[in-house]
DNA sequence: TAGCTAAACGATAGCAGCTCTCACTTGAGA
DNA sequence: TCTCAAGTGAGAGCTGCTATCGTTTAGCTA
């Protein structure tokens, strides 16, 4: 959980775009060493891939000690995949979830949370999404980060629906609802369409389990 | 992927009952090392817990060295969970799944799945599973198991419906069953039914993901 | 402007998981 | 019985990660 100094800082979130406005030299100092150990690593693993990149080589290139690199990140795998992908939904999951069937709910802050997560497709998403694919440490993180998510949308669910949040037919559709996002954000397939264009054909399929809807059914 | 000499072979998995058959006594003695192995790291983890127990402890309780503990097993995660559990799914998959609607074929391999792995609710799984929820490390080796398990599972049904394999609506069916399946086996819930009858409960909220079917409801 | 406090940093030591090499032992088949 | 290959142990070494400690530096206050 803990990230180190003021973790979920930097990152290609939407918002939160002029940082570095009114912070004091400390905290600037900060932000430009996060993102030096950050860029150094992208860089190094463009180069030579991830496993074959050590920490000390990181730290060399961004110009501090390894010490200060775990400082600011937990693990290896965290200097590429922050989550504050978890912390950016856990925001708003509370306000949006309306008092709706869970599925209808869940539809809407589904496709609010892609296209302010990566709807965009941006390059800095498809470079992590290849490393999530590539490398096990880091997918084994997006699966951490999965588990925390079914954790807290279970309890807001079962908040409204007036369920234990142990309950198992609301954790069954919660994990299903997230192995399918799990496919459409992380998968290994070909085409590259608009994500919250695939976020809606996932949905279509999630209410309609038993007639696979093709391509050009999506509506 | 490769876990040693002979991987697969002890561990409480139905059939196979009647093992060191007609096997040499090289093959016997790994059998036994490979258990012993097995039984010195589960006793020496219900003692001092997972973290706190080395590989040259566990080495040391079963007498051998522990280089031999990484010939038998990959890494310190596989001993207590080696993916016979993948193996043995695949084994009779291809055979079993019908020419039906996708869930209504994948209905009868999970429970058929379910019965064998461990519907008898074993002291061996109890205890499985709760390292699956405590230790972040074991709990990946799931992951990497399930990601295995929905390609299979993707690419036979993609086989039988005439669409490709990386065909997004099969992949988000497939992973949504994949993490209502999760939540069944490795779930964080104060019941301990039968899992049978869980996945059948399972099933009934894929099918009608929009009404919640409470306990009771399941016929 | 001078000085105090606490945050940030670097250096060092150390542990555990994992890999690799090499020499030795032992079971299996000719 | 002899030979060969599989299995094993010992040891060295790399890497991720943690903990400690002394030093530097930013930010506040007098």
């Amino acid at each position: 959980m803990n990230q180190g100094p003021s973790a979920a800082a930097d990152s290609a979130m939407p918002a939160i775009a002029g940082a570095e406005a009114g912070l004091g030299l400390r905290e600037r100092k900060k932000l430009r060493t996060r993102q030096a150990i950050r860029a150094a690593a992208r860089r190094l693993i463009d180069e030579r891939g991830y496993d074959s990149t050590t920490i000390e080589q990181i730290a060399a290139a961004a110009e501090v000690s390894p010490s200060t690199v775990f400082r600011y990140f937990p693990s290896k795998e965290h200097i590429v995949l922050t989550d504050d992908y978890a912390n950016f939904t856990m925001a708003f999951l509370r306000e949006r979830l309306a008092d709706e069937p869970p599925l209808t709910a869940l539809r809407g802050v589904l496709t609010e949370m892609v296209r302010g997560f990566a709807g965009d497709l941006s390059e800095d998403y498809r470079w992590r999404r290849r490393l999530v694919r590539r490398v096990p440490a880091v997918r084994a993180l997006v699966g951490e980060s999965q588990d925390r998510w079914i954790d807290t949308v279970s309890e807001v669910l079962a908040e409204r629906a007036g369920v234990p949040a142990d309950n198992l037919e609301l954790r069954v559709l919660v994990g299903a609802v997230t192995g399918a996002l799990h496919q459409v954000l992380w998968g290994d397939r070909s085409e590259d369409t608009d994500l919250v264009a695939m976020i809606e054909r996932a949905l279509v399929v999630l209410e309609h389990p038993d007639s696979l809807g093709y391509p050009g059914t999506t509506g």
